[in-house]
DNA sequence: TCACAGTGACTTTTT
DNA sequence: GTCACTGTGA
C-alpha cells in the first residue's frame, strides 16, 4: 500500500511515533489510542519506505492472538512484512532455543511442560510432598524464573526465605533436564543465559533484528527485560509501546517498573504519549479516569475522547447474582428488540467461575453467548491423554507423559513398576553420561528402552502389557522416520498453519488426514486410546472420539516428520486458544476482565462490583492498585454503553455472603454516573460525604448499616430470614444469656433453632419484611 | 491393581 | 457445589 495512503490517517502523535527514528522510544499509548495502528504502520513504513529488511524486524507480544492480529494487519500495509518475525515473547523464546540447541545444552526435540505436568513431576521428584505443596512450589519457581533467579540466585530468598525451597527448586530443574523438557519461564530464562554466555550467539542475534519492537510492554517480567537487553545492541532500534494504567499480569511476575523506568535503562529515550481516545464516549472515559487517578504509582496520562459526549455509565444495585445475571439478560433483550445485535454486548467478571450463572441465565433465555477464555479443550482427558502420547514418540524421556499413558488402557502397569522403570531410566543416564545434545530416538536413556531393559523382572501380566506398549511406540516413531524421508512438500500447509483460519478451510476441502493428521490418526487408534475413550463415551455420553477427531484434524497443518510433530506440540502449548471455530457470530461475549484487554465492544456490563470479589478481599498496596486498573482495563472496553452492577449478597462455594459495593464505586463522583437500584447505605453515606462508623459491616441491602452481632435489635423477635441450610424462617425469641445475643429462629420446614448471630454472619441473612 | 466412597480443599487472573 | 486426592476393600 502507498505510505501517503497510510500516513495520512495518523493523527500528529502517531505520525510522530511512526517516523519516529534513531534513539529508542517509548510510546505511551492509553486505551483505544490506536497503538495497534501505530505499530503496524510503523512496521510497513521501515519496510517500504526505510528499506529495511523484513526479516530483521522482531516484534514481541504477549498473547498469540495479538501476534496473529499485528501479522495481519501489517501484512494488509506492506504484503513483505509476513517474513518479519512476530511473536509472543515465549514463543520467541522458543525459536531461539530450537535453533542453536546444543549451545543452550538441550535437545532440539524439547517437549515443553504446563504447570499441571510441573506439578506431576514434582511430586514424583519428591514423594513426600503433597500435592498441595508441590503446587505451591512449582507456583514459586515460576515466579523465581520470572525474576531470572535460578536456584543460587542470592535475591531467591525474596521468593521464599525457606532454604527448603532453593533445595525444591534445584532438585525440580535438575529432574526437568533429565527428562528433557522445559516449562514456561526457561523459554525466557534459557535463551538469556544462551545470549550472555555466547557472546557469538548474541552478536549473531543482534546483527539479524535491526529493528526490536515490544507491545503491552507494561506486562513484561524482569526476565523478559534482561532479554530484551541481551537482544538490542547498540545499533537496535528499540521501540515500546505500552501503557503502564493497563497493567494487570503483576501476579505472574510483570513488572511495571520496567515502564516506569525505561527512560532510565535506555538513555536518550524519546517517550510519545498517545492520549487521543477513539473509542470511547467522554462519560466513560471519565469514569475510568476518575477511578485510576486514585493509583500513586503512575506515569500520569489524560485521555481525550474524541468521539465526545455520549450516555452516562449506569451504575445498577442488586440483591444477589441472579438479580446480576437477570438484569443482564433484560437488559441486552430490550436492546436487541431495539435491532442491536448479541454482538454488541460483553458481560465481564473478575473470575471465571462467574460465568456460570449468566451461561445458565442466557440459554434459559435463549440468548445466544460465547465463552472467552475457556481452554477446556486442551484440558480434557482424552486430548491430553493423545498429547502425552505424541509427547513421548518425539521425546522418550518426557517421565509425566510417560507416567500419563503407559497404563491407559490398563496394561497392568502400576506406580510401582512405573517408577522402575523411570529408575532404571536414570540409572542409565548416570552411568553413562552423554553430551545432552545428542539424545536421539534410539538413545539408551529413553524410558522405552528402560522398560525393555527390566521386562525380565516383571510378573507375566506386566511384561506382555509392557511389551505391547513397547512395540506400539517403537512403530509410531518408525513410521514417523520413515515418513519423514517420503516428504511431500507440505511448505504450502506450514505456511498456512501460522494463518489458521485459512488453514483449516484449506484442508477441509482434501480428503482424509493429511501431513501429521494421518499420524496422529494411526497412534490415537494403535495406542487403543480411540477405543478406551469411545468405551467412556458410551458409559458416560462423552464426546471423547469427536475431541480426538477435532485433534487428528488439528495435525493437518503439519507435516509428517518429527519436526512436524514438535512445531505442533510447541504450538499446542503455547497457543492455546483454539480457532473459535463455528461461534455464531453474533452473540454475547462471557469473558473475564484479564482477556479482554485489546478488545472493545459497543455495549459492556462490569459485573460483580463488590468488596470481596472485586477488589479481592486480600488485596491491599500495590495488588490493590493492580485491581483499580484491572477495574480501568474493563471501563475503557466500552465504546458507547457502559454498565456496573453490585449485589448486596452472592452465593460463593455454596454459601450465602453479605456483600458490600466495591470500593472502586466510591472512587467515581456522583456526577459521573446514574445509579439504579437501592444503594446500600453505606454507599450514599460515602457518597454525600457523611462519615460512616459502619466501614466492613455487612449489612443487608436497605437494612441498618451497623455491623451485625453488636446490635441486637436487628436480629429481634418477628423479624423474617433467611438460613443456608434451613430456608426461610421467623425469629421467635431474642435474648441475652451470659452476654450473648441468642435468638430462636422457627423454620418453614417446621424445625426450631437456636443460633448466635454474631456467629452466623454468612451463614444467616435477614430478609425484609 | 482397580474401583469406589469419603474426605478435604478450593476458586483469580495465563504464556 | 465441585473436583481431586486418599484410603479401603475386593
Amino acid at each position: 500500500m502507498n505510505a501517503d495512503r497510510y500516513l495520512s490517517v495518523l493523527n500528529p502523535e502517531q505520525y510522530a511515533a511512526v517516523v519516529h527514528e534513531g534513539s529508542p522510544l517509548l510510546i505511551l499509548a492509553g486505551a483505544g489510542s490506536g497503538k495497534t495502528r501505530v505499530i503496524t504502520t510503523k512496521i510497513a513504513w521501515l519496510i517500504g519506505e526505510k528499506g529495511v529488511e523484513p526479516e530483521s524486524i522482531l516484534a514481541v507480544t504477549f498473547t498469540n492472538k495479538a501476534a496473529r492480529e499485528m501479522l495481519d494487519r501489517a501484512t494488509r500495509l506492506e504484503s513483505r512484512a509476513e517474513r518479519s518475525v512476530l511473536r509472543t515473547f515465549h514463543s520467541f523464546g522458543a525459536w531461539l532455543l530450537r535453533r542453536n540447541a546444543a549451545l543452550a545444552g538441550l535437545d532440539s526435540g524439547f517437549t515443553i511442560y504446563d504447570d499441571d505436568d510441573a506439578k506431576t513431576l514434582l511430586s514424583k521428584a519428591i514423594p513426600a510432598l503433597t500435592r498441595q505443596q508441590a503446587s505451591a512450589a512449582v507456583h514459586k519457581i515460576a515466579r523465581a524464573k520470572d525474576y531470572c533467579y535460578g536456584p543460587n540466585h542470592p535475591l531467591l530468598a525474596e521468593i521464599d526465605p525457606d532454604p527448603d525451597f532453593a533445595e525444591v527448586y534445584s532438585l525440580y530443574e535438575k529432574r526437568l533436564r533429565e527428562t528433557g523438557n522445559l516449562d514456561f519461564g526457561d523459554l525466557i530464562l534459557l535463551p538469556v543465559k544462551l545470549l550472555t554466555e555466547h557472546p557469538e550467539v548474541r552478536s549473531r542475534i543482534q546483527s539479524r533484528f535491526s529493528v526490536v519492537m515490544v507491545d503491552e510492554y507494561q506486562d513484561s517480567n524482569s526476565a523478559q527485560f534482561e532479554l530484551l537487553k541481551a537482544i538490542a545492541g547498540p545499533s537496535t532500534y528499540l521501540c515500546v509501546v505500552g501503557d503502564d494504567d493497563q497493567s494487570i499480569y503483576r501476579f505472574r511476575g510483570a513488572e511495571v517498573q520496567n515502564i516506569l523506568t525505561f527512560a532510565d535503562c535506555f538513555p536518550g529515550t524519546q517517550i510519545i504519549r498517545l492520549e487521543r481516545n477513539y473509542r470511547s464516549y467522554a462519560p466513560i472515559l471519565s469514569v475510568a479516569d476518575e477511578v485510576v487517578s486514585h493509583n500513586e504509582g503512575r506515569l500520569g496520562k489524560t485521555l481525550v475522547a474524541e468521539r465526545g459526549n455520549g450516555k452516562k455509565p449506569v451504575l445498577v444495585f442488586l440483591g444477589n447474582q441472579d438479580e446480576e445475571s437477570s438484569f443482564c439478560a433484560e437488559l441486552i433483550n430490550e436492546s436487541r428488540k431495539k435491532g442491536c445485535p448479541w454482538s454488541d454486548w460483553a458481560v465481564l467478571y473478575r473470575t471465571n467461575a462467574q460465568s456460570l450463572g449468566f451461561e445458565t441465565e442466557f440459554l434459559h433465555r435463549k440468548i445466544p453467548y460465547k465463552v472467552v477464555g475457556t481452554l477446556k479443550f486442551y484440558e480434557r482427558e482424552e486430548i491430553k491423554d493423545a498429547l502425552a502420547f505424541l509427547a513421548l514418540v518425539a521425546n522418550g524421556r518426557d517421565e509425566v507423559a510417560f507416567r500419563r499413558i503407559v497404563n491407559k488402557p490398563a496394561r497392568g502397569l502400576g506406580e510401582v513398576t512405573q517408577d522402575k522403570i523411570v529408575a532404571e531410566a536414570r540409572r542409565i543416564l548416570f552411568e553413562s553420561p552423554i553430551e545432552t545434545s545428542e539424545f536421539s530416538f534410539d538413545d539408551k536413556t529413553d524410558l522405552v528402552s528402560a522398560s525393555r531393559n527390566i521386562l525380565g523382572s516383571l510378573s507375566k501380566k506386566a511384561k506382555s502389557g509392557l511389551s505391547e506398549f513397547i512395540h506400539v511406540v517403537e512403530s509410531l516413531r518408525l513410521k514417523l522416520d520413515h515418513a519423514g524421508s517420503l516428504l511431500v512438500d507440505t511448505s504450502e500447509l506450514s505456511q498456512a498453519a501460522i494463518n489458521s483460519e485459512d488453514a483449516s478451510k484449506l484442508v477441509k476441502k482434501r480428503k482424509g488426514a493429511i501431513g501429521l493428521a494421518s499420524f496422529v490418526e494411526n497412534l490415537v487408534e494403535s495406542s487403543g486410546l480411540l477405543a478406551y475413550h469411545q468405551g467412556q463415551d458410551e458409559i458416560a455420553g462423552t464426546q471423547r472420539v469427536a475431541n480426538l477427531e477435532e485433534l487428528v484434524n488439528a495435525a493437518s497443518l503439519y507435516p509428517m516428520s518429527r519436526e512436524g510433530l514438535i512445531e505442533f506440540l510447541e504450538h499446542i502449548e503455547l497457543d492455546r486458544s483454539m480457532s473459535e471455530e463455528e461461534d455464531n457470530p453474533d452473540s454475547v461475549t462471557l469473558i473475564t476482565i484479564h482477556n479482554t484487554k485489546g478488545l472493545e465492544f459497543p455495549r459492556v456490563i462490569i459485573t460483580g462490583l463488590e468488596s470481596g470479589i472485586f477488589p479481592r478481599d486480600d488485596k491491599k498496596g500495590d495488588d490493590l492498585e493492580e485491581e483499580r486498573r484491572l477495574m480501568y482495563v474493563g471501563c475503557t472496553r466500552a465504546m458507547d454503553e457502559l454498565y456496573l452492577t453490585s449485589c448486596g449478597a452472592r452465593r460463593l462455594y455454596g454459601r450465602t455472603s453479605f456483600m458490600e459495593p466495591s470500593p472502586f464505586l466510591f472512587e467515581i463522583s456522583p456526577e459521573s454516573i446514574e445509579v439504579l437500584g437501592r444503594a446500600p447505605r453505606s454507599f450514599q453515606n460515602r457518597r454525600t460525604g457523611v462519615s460512616s462508623s459502619a466501614t466492613g459491616s455487612s449489612g443487608s441491602p436497605g437494612s441498618s448499616g451497623s455491623a451485625p452481632g453488636t446490635d441486637t435489635s436487628r436480629w429481634r423477635a418477628g423479624r423474617k430470614l433467611f438460613h443456608d441450610e434451613y430456608g426461610y424462617g421467623i425469629i421467635t425469641k431474642s435474648f441475652n444469656s451470659d452476654g450473648e445475643h441468642i435468638i430462636v429462629v422457627r423454620f418453614e420446614t417446621g424445625g426450631e433453632k437456636r443460633f448466635m448471630p454474631k456467629y452466623q454472619e454468612r451463614s444467616l441473612l435477614l430478609v425484609e419484611d
